[in-house]
RNA sequence: CGGGAUGUAGCGCAGCUUGGUAGCGCACCACGUUCGGGACGUGGGGGCCGCAGGUUCAAAUCCUGUCAUCCCGACCA
């Protein structure tokens, strides 16, 4: 491809915008457009890279024996209403009408669609197990996108379904998603780590991403991971082993009592003025869930994992209550006290979820719903809580204990580029998808889910692969391999030097675009260096000795080459991908 | 949905306080000089100043409303 005739328009300042540098350099260099908020075009040359992503998807799945298809996008209310998600999943679903008023909805995934094609065609065991996947955009109303193709609204995503007979079944498929996936990300030039997750809307018991890591805001998981072992898990998920008590050995409290703590609204005002360590208090923090209060008990110095306490009660959607909230709660069980002081003594009809942290837990200090005071020495059993309910709900701190090992954690971020669940009869059992087994009995299928964010991965590939001056795109999914820049394009022996190189390279089978515009030298280096070329080849004043100049992005090695040797060394590494 | 901010040329911005014919840099077009890390000169083209209403002789500027975008908190590929 000539440059002068390359759809690109490359802008010397970042947008004002982009936050990650994805997207600075990706709109800079002029790979995508913004068209509204979470939606972009995808130009010429992303597409190429999307497509080489693309392709990479295609020749692994199909290698580990899935087969392509293709689903609408616009899917009816009705199939929604099946497996109940019409309700349960919520405002990133786009709800629309068409012209006879019925109602419709864009896919953000495609569960449903599948279950509903599989129960038409999949009757016979022995026809299972079947992996279909498609590659197609998806749109998901996201409350707020941001960092550009990372978290857009419209997004290419690959998803694939797998059904199967029996759990053993879907357990050899999961790992053999695993392993594909591996493959590709590699290929694609990505280091991913594989974690532990929660399954969130798509729903199922086991889960497992696929995490980009990166030091960036761009990573919007926090994943805990161990270095003696390969234990690691999205902080959603992620457990670790509570080895220490609650206090530092010192007694601070012989007995049970209710005493003044004017103004400690906090844990930390109350420890300070108590002059206690922080594990010696009984945090309780009031949640909506679901519409319902629900109280968490953790100790002091710890964090409630939401996600985790939301599925403790089985719930959907989670929020921390407002004050006016927690005042009505107050009211309802005989109280006025204000937060801060606020415990589980005396509160009914309410959940109460209490960390494991918690169980441990001696003669610590607790909110008993009066304002400006609290009861030091408590034990739980004094506190007449008629229920309470243990479960892990705290966030994972660094340097807690591997759950698995014993050794401590360490913190990291990282950008989902993939996901697998294990779905088990979701969406078979109420869908009412079924297969005939050799002995004339009906079950549901046994399925699981697998999806790969084609546009994001592109994104995280940029996160992962960058300097000052642009990106360095991976050579597998480079847009071009190379680019030839003729210095100056009146000098007519550079000019035919270059034309010559950039014929060979295309016979070669090398993808390569000539930079012939009438430019500066330096204007062309930016450019190349921006639109991230893995490799150039600049034909300059050194031609008149027959020498070219020929140069790696990712190291910024150069070496002197006659224009065969430049053309056949990177005719070589292009042959090397896989 | 809360909290904060911004809408002026394709991109980055000034002008608004104190109303008076819409500006700068980049990009684009023409000519000339230049030519290995974003050159320079001269000349040019491009704007419903987000939209609607109001105040005023006069509104980018003041007032009201509205829409959009971005950032900070709950989602997920």
């Amino acid at each position: 491809m000539k440059m002068t005739k390359l759809f690109v328009q490359t802008q010397r300042e970042y947008p004002s915008d982009a936050e990650v540098i994805s997207h600075k350099m990706l709109a800079r260099a002029g790979y995508i457009r913004k068209l509204t908020s979470g939606i972009y075009n995808f130009l010429p040359l992303m597409w190429r890279v999307l497509k080489k992503i693309e392709t990479i998807v295609r020749e692994e799945m199909d290698a580990s024996g899935a087969q392509e298809l293709l689903m609408p996008f616009v899917q009816p209310k009705e199939l929604w209403e099946e497996s109940g998600r019409w309700e349960a999943y919520g405002k990133e679903l786009m709800r629309m009408k068409d012209r006879h008023d019925r109602i419709m909805c864009l896919g953000p995934t495609h569960e449903e669609v599948i279950t509903a094609i599989a129960r038409d065609g999949l009757k016979s065991y022995k026809q299972l197990p079947v992996n279909l996947y498609q590659i197609q955009s998806k749109f998901r109303d996201e409350v707020r996108p941001r960092y550009g193709l990372l978290r857009g609204r419209e997004f290419i995503m690959k998803d694939a379904y797998s059904f199967d007979t029996d759990e053993d079944g879907l357990d050899e498929e999961y790992k053999k998603m695993a392993q594909t996936y591996k493959r590709i990300f590699d290929r694609c030039g990505l280091e991913t780590k594989m974690v532990q997750s929660d399954s969130g809307a798509i729903g199922g018991s086991v889960s497992h991403e696929f995490m980009v890591i990166t030091d960036t805001d761009a990573g919007e998981n926090d994943v805990f991971y161990c270095d003696s072992c390969d234990y690691a898990a999205n902080s959603n998920h992620a457990i670790s082993k509570m080895t220490e008590t609650n206090t530092d050995g010192q007694i601070y409290f012989n007995k049970s009592e209710i005493i003044d703590t004017p103004n400690t609204h906090s844990i930390e005002e109350l420890s300070k003025y108590l002059k206690i360590p922080s594990t010696l208090i009984l945090k309780t923090l009031v949640y909506i869930i679901d519409k319902n209060p629900v109280l968490a008990l953790i100790r002091g110095d710890r964090t409630v994992e939401e996600t985790k306490l939301m599925n403790a009660v089985g719930g959907t959607e989670i929020r921390i209550a407002s004050a006016a909230e927690i005042k009505e709660l107050m009211e309802q069980n005989g109280f006025d006290a204000i937060p801060g002081f606020i415990g589980p003594k005396g509160i009914k009809n309410v959940k109460i979820i209490a960390d494991k942290t918690v169980q441990n837990m001696k003669n610590f200090v607790v909110g008993i719903n009066e304002t400006d005071k609290h009861q030091v020495g408590a034990n739980l059993p004094d506190l007449g809580i008629s229920e309470i309910i243990y479960q892990d709900i705290r966030l994972v701190e660094a340097g807690d204990i591997c759950p698995v090992c014993g050794k401590p954690l360490s913190v990291t971020k990282g950008i989902e580029v993939g996901n697998i669940f294990k779905l088990g009869t979701k969406y078979s059992k109420p869908m009412n998808a079924v297969y005939t087994d050799e002995n004339g009995k009906t079950h549901p299928y046994i399925m699981g889910c697998y999806g790969i964010g084609i546009s994001r991965t592109a994104a995280a590939a940029v996160e992962a692969h960058n300097d000052e001056n642009g990106i360095k795109w991976p050579l597998s999914i480079a847009p071009y391999h190379v680019v030839v820049i003729p210095v100056s394009t009146i000098d007519e022996l550079q000019m035919s030097t270059a034309t010559k190189i950039y014929e060979n390279l295309l016979k070669a089978g090398v993808e390569a675009v000539i930079d012939d515009r009438d430019e500066r030298a330096g204007v062309k280096f930016k450019d190349a260096d921006l639109i991230g070329f893995p490799y150039r080849i600049t034909v300059g004043r050194t031609i008149t000795e027959g020498l070219v100049e020929y140069k790696v992005r990712e190291t910024g090695e150069t070496k002197n080459l006659t224009p065969e040797n430049a053309v056949s060394e990177i005719t070589e590494i292009v042959k090397t991908i896989k």
